[in-house]
DNA sequence: TATTATTACGTTATAATATTGCAATAGGAG
DNA sequence: CTCCTATTGCAATATTATAACGTAATAATA
């Protein structure tokens, strides 16, 4: 399952065992660090979640925890989700109602995700700009963000390539 | 239901019946326009909607049409709702799983929301800027963007000036 | 160590949101 | 009128998410 070496991220070429590896070694050091559990359950939801750069929902999640030998009911799932999302591990996608792996952890962001219609892949950004011109104009007109969800759908250039026009 | 003459929009104050019915002739002139049936449950779900300038879920907007002598299966609501977004009149809340009346029809638009978390208030504004932007850097990180979703989670001003500190 | 508080887990049940499929019907185009 | 298509009625079911509550594990304090 996590033998590819490289596949498409963020819609861009990477080693993905590295990705992978990085991403929970990090978790674990963080978790560590802030005498957070890292129980079993927890550790083999984010492993699941990133496993691919694609959204998985929560009941994708429970069957392939069932899979792994977890219980499988749908606390069991969310209460993972939760504490992942909580402290920053992952994020939930409204669009999609499902969830993906944090690929900026630590650094303190407001991402935004690009949805690619065709291979389905999320890819994570971090865009100041945005986020600072949002909050500028909400300012200006009465209101004051708290919190700022930016999700894109579109395709991303090598499924652009392989479309039929 | 719909007396009020003056309630908060987008946090402003504004005379809602006028914003009402103008909501409501510029839907039905469209539709007239275009060919489209506003047949009495599409015509209803959107009164509903521009009542308040809230979300309303679709089982919400199910039990009001219930109380106005609708049926009152789910996919009523869900296809009056679905003909009102797909024609832009309403859009939804992925956040919130719900639904607002459209309060910039006609002008092509990619909206903003701002969701107050105190009065619950959702305010739809358009930003040209944020969008570019987004469109821009997202081109240059190889990925074409479709459609984008944007909300954002605050106070209002009136609510943040009768918050606790 | 014993006691208490807190956090996480196991389990059952149910709530909330959304869709599918198919038959019946209404309205417009020819 | 007749055909065609969009819409509606209806039943069932799928999908996503949470509530409630007892037990077990862990941490904090005495």
């Amino acid at each position: 399952m996590y033998k590819t070496k490289t596949i498409s991220i963020a819609f861009k070429q990477h080693n993905h065992n590295a990705c992978w590896g990085n991403a929970m070694q990090a978790a674990q050091e963080y978790c560590d660090k802030h005498k957070l559990k890292f129980t079993p359950a927890r550790r083999k939801v984010l492993e699941l979640l990133l496993s691919e750069h694609r959204a998985l929902g929560a009941y994708k999640i429970l069957d392939l925890l069932r899979e792994a030998g977890f219980k499988s009911q749908p606390p069991v799932a969310y209460r993972a989700l939760e504490f992942l999302v909580e402290n920053g591990f992952a994020h939930k996608i409204e669009r999609l109602n499902a969830f993906v792996a944090c690929t900026l952890h630590g650094t303190e962001h407001s991402p935004t995700f690009m949805i690619c219609r065709q291979c389905e892949n999320v890819a994570e950004t971090y865009s100041p700009a945005s986020n600072l011109n949002l909050s500028e104009s909400a300012e200006a007109s009465g209101f004051k963000i708290e919190q700022t969800i930016i999700e894109a759908r579109g395709v991303c250039n090598s499924c652009a390539k392989t479309e039929i026009l």
